[in-house]
DNA sequence: AACTATTTATAAGA
DNA sequence: TTCTTATAAATAGTT
């Protein structure tokens, strides 16, 4: 739809792109637009050029956080344990290369050993070697990491939930909250309140997060 | 485009709706695809019919969680921070509301009692009640959700706190799993082990995704 | 950024 | 749903 047909493939002039990266992105957002309107849709639309500018749409009745809740419960999966399983499949991956790469120097060893030079034997091994290495590395620096991030976040969440005990004791305790039922004649100054402590319930969401189990409807207003 | 224009505003037809939905639903996915492919750009798009079938296309490039990794960092905004805020906002909402019809209320006591029959009165009265009973019921409701999720949620992150750390601890005592850098010899087997522990590392997955500071990079294989 | 010749998307009808 | 087709809309190449 233009002065000539083209065809679908990697614009590779680098000007060329852009300005079809921004015609198109706009005339995306505008169907993406008229779809919410026409047919009373929810849309989440995020598009990321290639060199990394961000843009997005979405619809008015809606939100993203709304959208991708849906997204992971029509899923039926938590989008980060997909993450992590792609993780373990690479290190699967590397280790069927080595032991593919292991039996093969133990064939050619055993049964094959006046057929190879000693050069190509010492290049074989190296080779091995060299792909143990990469899936010990990968492996050693992805547990190393993981550990040292859980003791520091240990101790973080530790604090964490000390303050949050204590704040959430202080709500309860303090009738001005409005959590002890008192006939309800606190409206305007147990908001206030709440409107102050935000910061405290604002942390307690963040740890509420993928907690397993207690999901973000826990914190809906019902 | 198509026999006749057509205004963009919400189609009325049920079964009309669902058919322009389905069509402009593909469209927009295509779009997207060529988008994808001329302009090397990712591109997540997910869409929310009216009665609520999801549909999505995600960049082959890239996955769903990336490209909301990549909307939060841009956005320098948690998805869960904007959820708080508009509660907090809704909150705003109702408390203004509460506070017009007071002052209605108190206007219409003070000044205007004769022009007003009791009948009236009680009802305005009633209404300014049920206000009020919405907000506190609200407030209520959110916060003693919160407290008890917490509770709740904190018991459960200790207990799996303390699982993870005698976990992590039997990792770096334990030289089978190739923390201790033992010169690397034992890949085959410390693979094993840690596809046997995975569970426990999944787990900590789910501790560390938004828990503040470290983010998924941590995670991610070097 | 605009301008158009074309291609594409799609509204209505079958 | 799927197809057909007249027409509206998007956009590729150009200025």
């Amino acid at each position: 739809m233009g002065r000539g047909k083209i065809e679908i493939k990697r614009i590779e002039n680098q000007t060329n792109r852009q300005v079809t990266y921004s015609k198109r992105r706009n005339g995306l957002i505008k169907k993406a637009q008229e779809l919410t309107v026409l047919c009373d849709a929810k849309v989440s639309l995020i598009m990321l050029s290639s060199n990394d500018k961000l843009h997005e749409y979405t619809s008015p009745t809606t939100t993203t956080k709304n959208i991708y809740d849906e997204y992971q419960k029509s899923k039926d999966t938590d989008l980060w344990s997909s993450h992590f399983e792609r993780m373990l499949e690479e290190l699967k991956t590397q280790k069927d290369i080595n032991h593919r790469l292991n039996r093969e120097i133990r064939q050619r060893l055993g049964q094959d050993l006046t057929g190879v030079s000693f050069e190509e034997l010492r290049r074989l091994e190296l080779k091995a070697f060299a792909s143990k290495e990469v899936v010990r590395n990968r492996k050693n620096h992805m547990l190393k990491t993981s550990a040292e991030t859980l003791r520091k976040k240990n101790k973080h969440m530790e604090e964490r939930i000390s303050n949050l005990e204590h704040d959430i004791r202080a709500k309860y305790e303090d009738p001005q909250y409005g959590l002890v039922d008192n006939g309800g004649d606190h409206v305007y100054e147990s908001e206030m309140a709440l409107a102050n402590g935000a910061s405290n319930l604002y942390a307690f969401c963040h740890l509420n997060l993928h907690g397993g189990g207690f999901g973000s409807q826990d914190l809906r207003l019902a």
